[in-house]
DNA sequence: TAGATACCTTATAG
DNA sequence: ACTATAAGGTATC
């Protein structure tokens, strides 16, 4: 058992349960079984656990072949995490916990309904979860509610993915492109896709027989990229930009969602330009350009939790 | 190119 | 109980 604490002091602030929970990762489970119940469900000092493979993450270094879990969880002053392997570059890389939060806010516009996000859900980071998995998982968000996303990740892994066993436990990592163009349509569909089912299975047949990865995307410029996204079956405009903002780290990337299309209406009609790419553009503008993807995170968890 | 419609499944509202 | 509606949309026509 590998093991480690990092320090709020030296990290800033930081809300796991926030960033975890809030829509823009599905690979991370609370060890209570209680995920994603709502806000009123209080995490208080859980764990959250996932199944990583550190050497997709760290192409350049690390030789672990198999999958790996670490859990984590907040306390008073600090970030505490167990794994089976030394997890601290995986856990600052995943939950950008290099990122400079005042400096961001500070770089997003002056709104007092986004100043009303930030501040309820203050600490709160963006994710950087692998290109595959964001791909897929996203895929399957389509016309679904959150909690039910959640769940349908959690089938996919106990049903594909390779198991692992960690302090008594067996987690089941998230299946890979082979694993997923194996499946069949029936076999997600049995799952609860529905009609995303053959989505999933031909996104990954393309990443499986090297057609294409969306990782690939993540030298091109921004709207590139996200054109580049959709190219994947399932994958209109708001999913690659989805990929590109939660996996791929372009933080300008603005995810046109229902919430945010009715924000936009409400708060913001002026950036409404008819077409995707216009009204992206306009609020993108509108939220402060180069964070403008943080500011969408705020206020779609800040909305969707009821906030005005 | 812009607009309308079907699509799986589940939960909630009425 | 039963139907309508919506859920972090996309593909197709």
């Amino acid at each position: 058992m590998h093991e480690g604490t990092l320090a709020l002091g030296d990290i800033g602030p930081f809300d796991l349960q926030a960033t975890v929970e809030s829509g823009q990762s599905y690979l991370w489970d609370r060890d209570d079984g209680r995920m994603y119940e709502g806000e009123g469900t209080s995490a208080g000092e859980a764990w959250y656990v996932t199944v990583v493979r550190p050497e997709t993450e760290w192409a350049l270094e690390d030789t672990h072949s198999g999958p790996e879990v670490v859990r984590v969880r907040q306390t008073s002053d600090s970030l505490q995490w167990e794994a089976t392997f030394d997890a601290d570059r995986t856990l600052r890389h995943r939950l950008r916990l290099a990122d400079d939060l005042p400096a961001i806010r500070a770089a997003t516009a002056d709104e007092p309904l986004l100043g009303a996000a930030f501040d309820r859900y203050w600490g709160m980071r963006l994710v950087r979860d692998p290109p595959f998995e964001t791909l897929i998982s996203f895929i399957c968000s389509a016309q679904m509610r959150v909690g039910r996303i959640f769940e349908m990740q959690r089938a996919l892994a106990d049903a594909f993915g390779e198991s692992v066993t960690f302090d008594g436990d067996r987690y089941y990592a998230y299946p890979g492109p082979d694993a997923l163009a194996d499946a069949t349509e029936a076999q997600l569909r049995d799952l609860g896709l529905g009609y995303r089912a053959p989505y999933v299975k031909r996104s990954a047949e393309m990443v499986a027989g090297g057609e294409a990865h969306p990782a690939e995307a993540t030298d091109l410029a921004y709207e590139d990229a996200r054109d580049s996204l959709t190219q994947f079956v399932g994958v209109g405009e708001k999913v690659a930009d989805c990929v590109a903002l939660f996996s791929l780290g372009f933080l300008e990337a603005v995810p046109l969602d229902t919430w945010i299309q009715s924000t936009i209406e409400e708060y913001f009609p002026d950036c409404d330009r008819g077409s995707y790419a216009e009204t992206s553009r306009a609020i993108r503008q509108r939220l402060g350009d180069e964070y403008a993807g943080y500011a969408q995170t705020y206020l779609f968890h800040h909305l969707r939790n009821g906030g005005t």
